[in-house]
DNA sequence: ATCCCTCGAGTTCA
DNA sequence: CTCGAGGGAT
């Protein structure tokens, strides 16, 4: 058996030219982070063409539209994405907005009947669609249990109910009622913004237009799961085969494919269904626990599902899973697993989220299913930091509806056999190229190697060496000791650097990435592309670009398959983002550590860039203030500050930084929006015991009130929130003059419940 | 010294 | 979605 290592690890994904699956943002009160930049700054190049060339374009464009209008109207099979299609109406009605004769009567923009510039539009949630927490083991849910009862500092023997219900596998939805009508209807999107499916929805029975009964609240956003019954995917999936037309996978790709038809006379075909579980906005609750919220539902005419019980103890929790779960097959719908929530919905606010799931509600899922495959090859990948990163190729397979031919194998010593803090495969067991292994798909999306079947091993077989140099540079590639702990670090890294061209390409995909400068047509294949030429290498390369092109022989508009549209698309996606948010920027550098919330932490506490590249100079000396200063920043520690300290010692990163700066606009961030709440901006200390709210409690409600957190006080402390028991705290802020009060003073300060 | 939580950086397929 | 590691609390 052979290794195969490429030449170029770069990934293999395709590149369709359309941005990625949104990922998951962060659900915190503030929404900042997910929000896009703001406004798209004027499309630059368009000011910049003569009515001539304008005119050229503008016509050249309208012809590609109208295709695109065709195929998508008349063959139902669009040869670009929606995206691109985007791209190139704005451009189109941007060159109109520069040079309005061209605006005829024969424009497509005069015209009716044209296609709308999106699918669906978006739908802002009211309140964000939060993911759930989930687990395994019957010990996951004692955890959750004992981890609330804790939050609460409940007691032993106090009683705790949870309601406890299927987990439908479908696609959630959020119905928005106005005066008891339906008014809109919202797929789930990133948990932020989903997609306008209101037509649609209407077409589902179990969705009522109008709600029943006499004390329905103003406003009521009810959320639940479209799902198809099994009876029903089988008659869609004989009739798409009588069509001709491909099959579906599996109910829930086939009732997500019904909902999403533009036509929602197809929709109205498929006899989709809807559970109703959960809510948004409500403008008056009609009842207070989630059981009694259920009924509410049912009363208001929605169908909620049968199986759900309150549940007084854990045993009772596991007792309606096992039930459940041998019932599945008889239910006639796809489930994959039981959600337990708390019922009180008092307690559930007090419980409030972390990160992005509530912590009063738990997926207790049910086993994700295997299979058994060969391993037919280890390929290493390089990363944006220089990690190895082994893929397991696998002999395809299907697990769960869909064919997997890669998994991940996480690091060297995963394939040794050796865990870390994970879960190792089995004590003593490596992992060997063509081996039968068992895989099975993590939270039934990511596959993984889960064992090996050693009956089959080949006799020949053996372990695999991990390489020590870097597949793409040739680089020595070593894991480093952690100097605290002395410990070698999990993953092994390429230390070639600037010089090790898998890296660059990595770096630059970051630096285009949606959450960095979202540059649209810049993708994987592109950027591949672009570097293999020597025509984009370091991120300043990109915004010289088009200038580049312009004086250049070999123009990008010659390359096979690319016309004048796509290129002044690409131009005009790059010039739209010269000028960037803060934190966007600092994260787009891609600085080890940094990721999204440090580079929001370092943008709010900096205000601009300049003085971020200050401050980190002046740190290089670990005794100076500026190193201090960096330190104090919370969530900001010494290997944090040390790798932001390197960075900017880095030669090769100033001249990055000076070229990239002369070309791009960062805008200074202003100071935190002031909440309107009295501790605002404020820092705040809670010492000594509490007796009305925990320390988590109290944090949590600190922070929904735009106050930061501290662990100690300083002269920097603004209030210090005392309980009985305070000692050195307490002398420290009567040292430097801080405000000190009690539980008590703080409630009246911020009201009761923090609002 | 040790826990717990959050964050970053890697991952699949359609 | 997962892991490992950093940060902060204990």
């Amino acid at each position: 058996m052979e290794v195969d290592l490429p030449n170029v690890p770069g990934q293999s994904i395709l590149c369709t030219g359309e941005s990625p699956p949104e990922r998951y943002g962060s659900f915190n009160p503030n929404l900042d982070s997910i929000m896009p930049a703001k406004n798209i700054p004027s499309l630059k190049s368009v000011d910049e063409l003569t009515l001539k060339e304008a005119r050229a374009e503008h016509e050249a464009l309208s012809t590609e539209i109208a295709e695109h209008d065709r195929r998508y109207y008349e063959e139902d099979a669009p040869t670009v994405s929606d995206a691109e299609y985007d791209t190139l109406r704005k451009r189109y009605e941007a060159l109109e907005g520069m040079f309005p004769e061209l605006k005829t009567s024969e424009s497509l923009t005069q015209k009716v009947g044209s296609r709308a510039s999106e699918k669906f539009a978006k739908i802002r949630h009211r309140v964000p669609m939060l993911s759930l927490a989930n687990g395994f083991a019957d010990e996951e849910v004692e955890e959750f249990v004992e981890r609330i009862r804790r939050f609460l500092q409940w007691k032993a023997d106090a009683p705790l109910v949870f309601t406890a219900e299927p987990k439908i596998d479908g696609l959630s939805l959020s119905l928005r009622y106005e005066k008891g009508k339906l008014v809109s209807a919202a797929t789930r999107g990133d948990g932020a913004e989903g997609e306008d499916v209101t037509a649609n929805a209407r077409t589902v029975d179990d969705i009522p237009h109008v709600l029943k009964g006499s004390d329905i609240p103003d406003v009521f956003e009810v959320r639940g799961e479209v799902y198809l019954s099994h009876k029903d995917f089988a008659a869609i999936n004989e009739r798409q085969e009588a069509a001709g037309k491909p099959l579906f996978a599996n109910p829930r790709n086939a009732a997500a494919g019904s909902l999403r038809q533009l036509d929602p006379k197809i929709t109205a075909s498929r006899p989709l269904c809807f559970f109703a579980y959960a809510w948004g906005e409500v403008s008056k609750m009609p009842a207070d626990t989630q059981y009694g919220m259920m009924e509410a539902l049912r009363g208001f005419g929605f169908t909620v599902n049968k199986l759900t019980r309150r549940c007084s103890s854990i045993a009772e929790m596991l007792e309606h899973y096992h039930e459940i779960e041998t019932d599945r097959a008889n239910l006639g719908y796809d489930i994959d697993g039981v959600v337990y929530k708390v019922d009180d919905l008092g307690l559930q606010q007090r419980l409030g989220f972390v990160s992005r799931s509530p912590r009063w509600a738990l997926a207790h899922k049910f086993p994700a299913q295997k299979a058994v495959t060969v391993l037919e090859g280890i390929e290493i990948n390089v990363g944006r930091t220089g990690s190895l990163n082994p893929i397991a190729r696998l002999r395809p397979v299907t697990v769960g509806g869909v064919v997997v031919s890669n998994a991940t194998l996480h690091n060297e010593d995963y394939i040794k056999g050796i865990g870390g803090n994970g879960e190792k495969i089995r004590e003593g067991v490596d992992i060997r190229i063509g081996d039968t292994v068992i895989i099975n798909r993590a939270g039934d999306v990511i596959p993984k190697v889960l064992d090996v079947v050693l009956e089959k091993r080949l006799d020949d077989a053996k372990p695999y060496e991990f390489p020590t140099q870097c597949p793409a540079c040739g680089s020595h590639a070593v894991r480093e000791v952690n100097p605290r702990t002395g410990k070698e670090d999990a993953v092994r890294r390429c230390t070639g650097g600037l010089i090790c061209p898998a890296q660059a390409r990595e770096r630059l995909k970051h630096f285009v990435s949606r959450n960095a400068f979202d540059i649209e047509g810049m993708g994987e294949q592109r950027i591949d592309e672009f570097y293999e030429e020597g025509l984009v290498q370091r991120p300043q390369d990109i915004f010289t670009l088009a200038e580049r092109n312009a004086r250049s022989l070999k123009r990008l508009e010659n390359r096979e398959g690319w016309g004048a549209t796509s290129v002044s698309n690409l131009f005009a996606a790059i010039e739209a983002r010269r000028s960037i948010a803060l934190n966007r920027f600092i994260f787009a550098l891609g600085i080890p550590h940094i990721g999204e919330t440090s580079a929001r932490l370092l943008a709010r506490h900096f205000h601009t860039f300049d003085a971020l590249r200050e401050a980190a100079k002046a740190a290089a000396d670990p005794e100076s203030e500026a190193h201090a200063e960096l330190t104090a920043i919370g969530g900001i520690g010494p290997v944090v500050a040390e790798t932001v300290v390197e960075f900017f010692k880095e030669e090769h990163n100033e001249e990055m930084l000076d070229a990239l700066l002369a070309q791009v606009n960062v805008e200074p961030m202003e100071a935190p929006a002031t909440l309107n709440s009295p501790v605002a901006g404020k820092t705040v200390v809670f010492t000594g015991s509490l007796e009305q709210m925990t320390r988590e409690e109290a944090k949590a409600m600190a922070e929904r009130l735009g106050a930061k957190v501290a662990g100690s006080v300083s002269k920097k402390t603004d209030i210090v929130v005392a309980g009985p028991g305070a000692g050195s705290k307490l002398a420290k802020a009567a040292e430097f003059g801080v405000q000190v009060m009690d539980e008590d003073g703080w409630f009246a300060l911020v009201g009761r419940n923090g609002s």
